[in-house]
DNA sequence: CTCCACCTCCCTAACGGTCGTTAGGGTAAT
DNA sequence: ATTACCCTAACGACCGTTAGGGAGGTGGAG
């Protein structure tokens, strides 16, 4: 209920100013609670940070998905494309993304390593989920070996490289990053020799 | 003198933790002085980060600069990739660019603006400097209207998604991304039909 | 139905600590 | 004499955290 409440308003506090910068009391002012009383509901800052780390990991995996299972009779290239727009709409309506992207890089260096834990998995666990999807679409075969990890990887770089526009400059910069490095991306993968026997 | 030793010293300090994470006191420990000794050289923590924020973006241009200057001769492959283990070895050697990214991507919110008005800037020299040199490199003919400012900002959206990287899981995943996206995306670049005639 | 213990949730007050910053004085070189 | 540099001491503000208590609801015992 109020535990709720509290951790999206640390979201927000976290995202915007990161872990040092962000303070419990107004954290506890938007929830409109004084500050003790945070220690009702979390023994304390890092356990307040935390809990928002494996929810946002936990939300967002479970969107990310989604949104892929909802794409399955789209054409691939539309599917990859369609992600951009599906990120670029996702940080408009809530700050997961940003707070992610933030938690990521830099997380507060003392609580580096518990972090890193929680993170790592989930971006392992998109890589093979892009790879899945990938080796299903590009090649017809099912039984070769080609693992496609590498387009995976390919395609997160890319995507890596726009989202750090949509943070840093807006959804504008994003998009042009977007359809600046799209068309290279596309024709370098339809031409992998592996990707031949698609369309 | 002093004053270079502090803004050193700071640069790592910001780098790591971030301008709200960041100390005076241990700042000033580091260089062997007592905390208000900082204020003999600048007026405050602002002027300091601001002044460590101009020396990184100034030296950092004049080296990136300089290195694709010393490529000149190179071929244009080999120039672009050689550009990625150039930042890996910068990465190793100093905290300029772990600096330069977490204040572009993560700024202190309330000097927002003003490291944004230093920054910007610095990216978009950037991109017109590569854009002239995919232009010189992929047309013979140099009237061609094209100006390559699509391919420049596809080349920079997998240098900061693989950069991202390096900051993150360290020099390895960094090459791991590189190899993986770099074959895409020049083959990609060649089927252009404008960069068609090169080689 | 009443009473009392209990639990949840929030409060005020205050703790020790660190932060950035200022005041003011000493010392050595110019 | 002035300037540059560093010091100690102390300021007020804010930090995360703890102590302790009050209000409101729940649930079992009489």
């Amino acid at each position: 209920m109020s535990a709720e409440l509290i951790r999206d308003a640390a979201l927000i506090h976290f995202a915007k100013d990161g872990y040092e910068g962000a303070s419990l009391s107004k954290i506890a002012k938007d929830v409109g609670i004084k500050k003790p009383s945070i220690y009702a509901h979390y023994k304390g800052k890092d356990e307040l940070f935390i809990a928002v780390v494996k929810y946002v990991l936990d939300t967002e995996k479970r969107r990310m998905f989604s949104y892929f299972l909802s794409q399955k009779e789209n054409p691939l290239e539309n599917r990859l494309k369609g992600f951009f727009t599906w990120m670029a709409e996702e940080n408009r309506e809530n700050e997961h993304a940003k707070f992610l992207l933030r938690i990521s890089y830099f997380p507060p260096s003392k609580l580096n390593r518990e972090v890193m834990d929680f993170v790592n998995p989930f971006f392992h666990q998109m890589q093979r989920l892009l790879a899945r999807v990938l080796k299903n679409q590009l090649t017809n075969d099912s039984n070769r070996s080609d693992d496609f990890m590498d387009e995976a990887l390919a395609y997160i770089t890319i995507v890596d490289g726009s989202v750090i526009e949509l943070m840093f400059n807006g959804e504008e910069y994003f998009l042009k990053r977007f359809s600046a490095t799209w068309p290279i991306f596309w024709r370098g993968l339809l031409t992998t020799g592996k990707g031949a026997d698609e369309k």
